[in-house]
DNA sequence: GTGAAAGCGCTAACAG
DNA sequence: CTGTTAGCGCTTTCAC
């Protein structure tokens, strides 16, 4: 048996390659007699079409990238990544994609990696997790005409397509929460600035206390990182101005929040009430379980695969902006009065 | 400017196709003269090679697949995975390769994708993630001669290769350390037994017990899954046992045995010492922080590139077997007594 | 040491 | 509806 090539299933099948090709592609114009004929052969002898043969022919590749920049933080102690890749990887294989992944954890990476991506000879198109502030990646695709969405907001999000959560509305909603519980004094830790997810939920924050007539208070506002240590240390400063609830931007620092107040000897919603943000599977167990906003990642993780393949089969123009909703999870670290 | 390709590099510096393919390539027989003159065309045009041409004519792709079969079961609540992730794709990047990521969440996913890993037109070689007993790929794997390398060991490692943690020692030198800080009733919590690092870290666990001629009490030897909720359960079951001590096979099923011993009101290490295993970033910042044995991850995923590469260079024989070692992390949660 | 020429396996325009 | 033909961009004999 003779190397399995579209030459030789038309040999075997009588025909010729075009037709083959045509009905390996369903394209139309073949009689249905010939195509039965020929998905037989195929079928029989388990053939299928060389990707590197088709992408030379083709000018695509069938694969999409998804680039991770050295600057999302957190990368691997938060599980928020790894359960967007879940989303991710799932609509790939639904849509028949091969998923790429890129993370880059040093300039030095970055440096190298970069003008691969922007040649664009590897993937059809590029998923890139938002990282923060002047990414210079950012507007050099968009110079380049590479087919990408992100994931999360951009500063100047004009031009670019990205899926995002609603991290003003969610903010709002938990705080909303706690001010309708009673509370008075409510602070809150946010992400970094220089990003938009810390920059938003921070926006949600003061805008939920502004409708309730509350005054914001800079004393109750705590920049954080996003991480487990970031959310530790910011509580402990802010134990000092006495809340009565904190909004922690982030699950994870949240776990961090509850840790300092524990040592503290704090008691979680007695003293003090919890809320957090994104919905991990850790909230759920932590001590005590943590109120949350919570995200549907894996959502979003097909969404940004629907809305790169939307703009490859259709085109960049229009920028695609798209706001996923998130809810409101009601555990005990709020308090219930 | 026309399309770059070696044609247009070949007529920009007066030279034939072959003789750029042969500078591109590093390859000998090319006067330094002529190869100084295109290198510099090279440059100034920013020419690279289409992979996808390249990968046609030379009948390799430059990618590595990473398998992770469904049967691997806390995916994404163990920041285990994504750890490792972090070690293959740096050592991807370090090495030229790009990574493709399988994720096999459901049986439809598998039925679909196994075929394809099979047929090896996507990558070069494959990296498996350890997962159950009996998954079928790895025979079909090895009858395929699909070059291949798997993280942790397979319950029949004759032919494999793999590149495995020291599962036995390190289960040895955790127990060990609780018997010699004076624990007479030691437990553990072990992973699936149809999993080969439950296995192995059970044997660990029991050698070290008899070494020091303790018997083993099968009342303390309580099967989980290595997911928190696992652990947690285990932990409760367990204390009907009024254990001293407990060996805990990863680090997320101890997360879940302190909140079981919390909620019981069992004091760590006061009444109950808890030793883990993953070394975790996690197990630091938990309540006792853990003791634990911590594997080196990062290397690990470095490693089992570079043993794929070593393969897909020198032949699939002999089968590679490669033993990281992995150290104890003393913290409180086993107590100093 | 260099160039011409024959593929790698597929797609797609074109002619019939 | 079907087959012929000309590429896709690179590697690799094989002459010179």
């Amino acid at each position: 048996m003779s190397k399995l090539t579209l030459e030789e299933i038309a040999r075997l099948s009588g025909s010729s390659r075009s037709t083959v090709s045509r009905v390996i592609n369903n394209q139309p114009n073949v009689k249905s007699d010939v195509r039965e004929r020929i998905l037989k052969v195929v079928a029989e002898t388990g053939y299928h079409p060389d990707p590197a043969a088709r992408s030379l022919a083709r000018r695509r590749t069938g694969v999409i990238g998804l680039v991770v920049p050295r600057a999302v933080g957190a990368l691997f102690t938060d599980p928020y990544i790894p359960r967007l890749l879940q989303g991710i990887t799932q609509a790939c294989n639904a849509h028949d994609y091969t998923l790429s992944l890129f993370l880059l954890q040093t300039i030095e990476e970055e440096a190298k990696l970069y003008p691969r991506i922007l040649r664009m000879q590897l993937f059809d198109g590029v998923i890139i997790q938002a990282a923060q502030r002047g990414d210079p990646l950012i507007g050099q695709m968009v110079e380049h005409e590479v087919p990408f969405v992100m994931i999360g907001r951009p500063l100047d999000d004009s031009r670019v397509s990205f899926v995002n959560t609603d991290n003003i509305g969610g903010a709002y909603i938990a705080v909303s929460h706690l001010i309708q519980l009673g509370y008075q004094r409510i602070a809150t830790i946010t992400g970094p600035q220089n990003t938009t997810a810390g920059v938003d939920r921070r926006q949600g924050y003061v805008d939920a206390l502004q409708t309730r007539g509350c005054e914001t208070d800079e004393r109750l506002i705590m920049e954080s990182d996003f991480t487990e240590q970031g959310g530790f240390t910011a509580m402990q400063r802010l134990l000092t101005q006495q809340p009565d609830a904190v909004f922690v931007a982030s699950d994870t620092m949240a776990l961090g929040a509850l840790r300092a107040l524990r040592q503290a000897g704090v008691s979680v919603p007695g003293d003090v009430a919890v809320v957090g943000f994104d919905g991990l599977p850790t909230s759920a167990t932590s001590e005590p379980p943590l109120t949350t906003i919570r995200q549907p990642i894996l959502r979003i993780g097909a969404k940004v695969v629907e809305t790169l393949i939307d703009i490859l089969t259709h085109g960049l123009e229009p920028p695609r902006h798209i706001v996923m909703p998130n809810e409101l999870v009601i555990r005990a670290s709020c308090g219930d009065r």
